[in-house]
DNA sequence: TGTCTGGGTTAGAATTGTTCCAAGTATTGA
DNA sequence: TCAATACTTGGAACAATTCTAACCCAGACA
């Protein structure tokens, strides 16, 4: 982790009345580590690792705090677990249908969509499904390495 | 709802070994009826309507159906309840994060997105989160009209 | 120093949205 | 007419998330 990353952490929460606790602390590095968009639950089972005594309740308070502060991005792609994000680059995201991987994509410079009038666009959320170079190939049932972690 | 659609779904469903019961007919004419995407509880108020003894589990039932034999699109917008789309054309959606409302916009010709190599796009999903053009003035708190059926 | 205050952590209960299940019903096609 | 298959239903089960109540802890301040 960044130093100066974690500078820049600590004063986005205070700025919120958050204190930057070592759960938080290391719910994020978790979040930096492995930058794979993983679910909370994979966010417990490897903060857990380094702090064993940390709660699942407390992973969706610290992610939670994370998001609000704009540290962290909640991606929801599919009905299910929310996957969460340090990334906080304007992105998109890829889905693989089959080995369900998520990779961050650049939005296209200029979207040139027609909105209802009057609508002010807050942010745009752009998830492409499909299948990665590792499940490409493959026709049905599913292949490439998922849970990894 | 117009009759050559209805012949359309009946023989789409029929194609998958499905039947276009009258639970069926009832939950696709309450989604052509009201645009709105409804969620499938919302569906289901609006079915019992005319249908009484629908159940929710019928209901999911016939949305899946539906789904499944490209009817109706599910749009998952944010975390919580799915919500339900007769437009089959290609189209992203606008959700205004006051009154919660969701409204069709068109895609752009050509996104040019530069995607991880060897990816195969199955379909795109894009949904601008912003404030209707009835909810934009306002600052906090939620303003429009909301659950209105 | 003692204690007040307010956020933080925890386990477990509750809630939400969805899916599954078992039983009975309806439709189809030999 | 009979068997196979699909369908509907209420309720149980489930997964993800949020809520609750008890305790913890750092900093403010008397
Ligand atoms: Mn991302
Ligand atoms: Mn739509
Ligand atoms: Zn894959
Ligand atoms: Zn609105």
């Amino acid at each position: 982790m960044d130093l100066r990353d974690e500078l820049r952490v600590d004063e986005r929460l205070a700025r919120r009345g958050f204190r930057f606790t070592p759960q938080r602390q290391q719910v994020y590095a978790v979040l930096l580590q492995q930058r794979d968009h993983p679910t909370a639950e994979r966010v417990f089972i490897r903060a857990k690792r380094k702090m064993p005594e940390i709660s699942m309740a407390t992973v969706y308070n610290c992610l939670d705090a994370l998001v609000k502060c704009e540290v962290a991005r909640l991606v929801a792609l599919e009905r299910g677990a929310a996957r969460f994000c340090p990334n906080m680059r304007p992105h998109g995201h890829f889905y693989c249908t089959v080995c369900e991987r998520v990779f961050d994509v650049d939005l296209p410079a200029a979207p040139g969509i027609a909105l209802p009038p009057g609508c002010r666009v807050e942010r745009y959320e752009l998830a492409i499904h499909g299948r990665c170079a590792a499940c490409a190939p493959a026709r049905p049932g599913r292949r490439g390495k998922r849970r990894s972690g």
